[in-house]
DNA sequence: TTAGTTGCAAACCATTTGCAGCAAT
DNA sequence: ATTGCTGCAAATGGTTTGCAACTAA
């Protein structure tokens, strides 16, 4: 996300740009998926170790208002966070399988585009029936990953 | 769900059928959904004062793992529980809609068939592509109800 | 009799908050 | 100069765990 676009955007939410928001913000740009506010914390102190877990959860927080970035809960007692598909022009729309031994998440990117149409439809009725701001939709498959059937037979 | 049943499907787990555990899986039967741990706590409590709260995470945890209960997390740092479908004679599959400020949690079953037979048949596909033993998945919307809506406009 | 279970209290750990000093505009 | 922001440390709150007493089978 360019420096410019980032300053703007906070600034309609009469917020300014820091260092740690600008570092915060660049570990999403080049980083894998779904990290969780420890793992950001960890890669942004490389960059910037004066960082505090306090300003990333703040900043977590103020960006996934913004709409910048989506949250996740995969039922691991710690959220996840990832860039918004809109801003994350190197890759695809996706969902998540989830292995609830091992905690291991996999995107796949399999039927996007007909989910997407899917929820997209039904997002409209279910907004009127139910007098609902739809804002987003996630949706996941739980079970269990090669690794942990393969330990658990052993 | 029948005492004989319960008492037979916790056998076949090596474990056993107590009281505590036999007030947990009532109060399911008989209240509304998506409860949280300390809601069923309190449910639980009025019946059997005795209950304490670790009794309670025990028994989600293991009903879970049997596969009577769904475990859910919308994003509102607790878990919450209801009777897997299989095992709610009295209603049909459904899904969500979460209020991300009141945190209100809407149960649609619009398009529950529809749903059920896409996610199947993409289930099946997943499984073979990423190796993994996919048990249950989960869909959700999330959004601002009217009241919340309302409110801020104010 | 003997494992599995319970309640209690303490521990854990992700997240939030108060605050005094700091810094973007 | 003003007002937002930061890091620190302490507090919070849901969940887990150790343990001695208890109980279903």
């Amino acid at each position: 996300m360019p420096t410019e676009q980032f300053s703007a955007s906070l600034q309609k939410f009469g917020c300014r740009l820091t260092p740690p928001r600008r570092k915060i913000i660049d570990v999403f740009a080049c980083t894998a998926r779904h990290l969780s506010a420890e793992e950001i914390y960890f890669l942004v102190h490389k960059a910037y170790p004066k960082i505090g877990i306090a300003t990333v959860y703040r900043t977590l927080e103020l960006l996934a208002k913004m709409g910048v970035i989506m949250k996740f809960d995969f039922g691991q007692h710690k959220s996840r966070y990832e860039l918004a598909s809109e801003f994350d022009s190197a890759r695809h729309k996706h969902n998540h399988i989830i292995c609830t031994n091992c905690g291991k998440i996999v995107n796949y990117t399999d039927y996007a585009a007909e989910e997407s149409l899917a929820m997209q439809s039904k997002r409209i009725a279910l907004e009127k029936k139910y007098s609902f701001n739809i804002k987003q939709h996630q949706l996941q498959y739980f079970g269990e990953c090669k690794k942990c059937t393969i330990r658990r037979a052993a």
